[in-house]
DNA sequence: ACCTGAACACCGTTCAAGT
DNA sequence: ACCTGAACACCGTTCAAGT
């Protein structure tokens, strides 16, 4: 028999990678040892290098395991700037459940905020919904991911207080701001400067 | 003798601290051990312990080390918005002469992004000269740091091009909503969600 | 094909001992 | 007061060996 002595069925990857989720939600990134997780999953820490190429891989993956899980706001015929708040509250939600592993990911590059991300989609929808030029799409949505993750980072930091109504209140102030300045051209803005 | 048989002088706490910040623009903060410190400062491991607490510790001076040499603009009595641009333009800078550091800190809650650093009483002046009501200084800095710290963020990351005129516009796009945000009295926004 | 144990080269930190 | 060496409890990862 191949299988682990201690377990009756042999490991697979989204197993192993359920599990690192798990431990990194509950004590950080830092909370992640190859390790500990072998034995969380009642196997010999080598046996892991069987699935994984290594930590950061394995990283990658967990980061992949938790984008697929996050729920996103579908068209529903929503004026766009409706469509945006949405979006930008359930991109909100979604960084709460995870937080060591969404700070984490801003922390690293290469994590998977590749653009064939379901959020980059959604995002660029409503901007199109919004009139945002195919050729300032781009820019306009970089842009305005980063001011989202700003106000979503200061709040998980601390820095911006957590309780529902703030926080609501602050992603309202940059959505506000937001919607604005689409609605007055802010792409001729940075032509400007 | 109390002194180092490897060295002449004894260490002393500022040498530290550059020594690591040294180390952490080179290699990034995982690039920073207890260990290879000591060796660039020809000492023993131990040492360093007798200076600083722990690597937590060592760390928070390294960031308060970098944040005293950022060199922020005075007030020169040219309008708000100007120096607010040149305000978000010096932070830039700081980060990219030290984004491994900066990063890092912005993963780190108590690392000393507190409210008196110099950065924030410049920032207050300056949103004071904006005409925000006192009552809303709080928020309305915490939002724009949020803001302008997310673009500095993708922009370390790669995510937003790196290029200096890329990055001109981007920032001044963030600056210029903020702007026309206040302008148009943006605390408001939140109160209306 | 899948799993394992021993081993290597690193960590941060404690502690008792040196001058 | 300041420095040191040995030791402890951890890491990630390689490699040769087991079924």
């Amino acid at each position: 028999m191949a299988v682990s002595a201690r377990r009756g069925t042999p490991l697979n990857i989204d197993e192993i990678s359920a599990a690192a989720l798990r431990l990194v939600d509950a004590g950080g990134v830092e909370g992640l040892s190859m390790r500990k997780l072998a034995a969380e999953l009642a196997v010999n820490p080598m046996s892991l290098y069987h699935h994984v190429e290594s930590k950061e891989a394995l990283l990658e993956l967990v980061c992949a395991t938790a984008a697929r899980r996050m729920s996103l706001p579908s068209d529903d015929g929503r004026p766009w700037q409706e469509q945006l708040r949405a979006l930008a509250l359930a991109y909100h939600r979604h960084a709460r459940q995870h937080p060591a592993l969404w700070i984490y990911v801003h922390g690293h590059p290469r994590m998977v905020a590749d653009r064939r991300m379901s959020l980059w989609q959604v995002l660029e929808r409503i901007l199109r919904l919004a009139g945002v030029p195919e050729e300032e799409l781009r820019r306009t949505s970089d842009v305005l991911y980063a001011f989202v993750s700003g106000i979503i980072s200061s709040q998980l930091r601390g820095h911006l207080p957590d309780d529902p109504e703030e926080t609501g209140r602050s992603l309202n102030i940059a959505v506000e701001l937001i919607v604005r300045g689409l609605e007055g051209g802010a792409a001729g803005a940075g032509a400007r400067g």
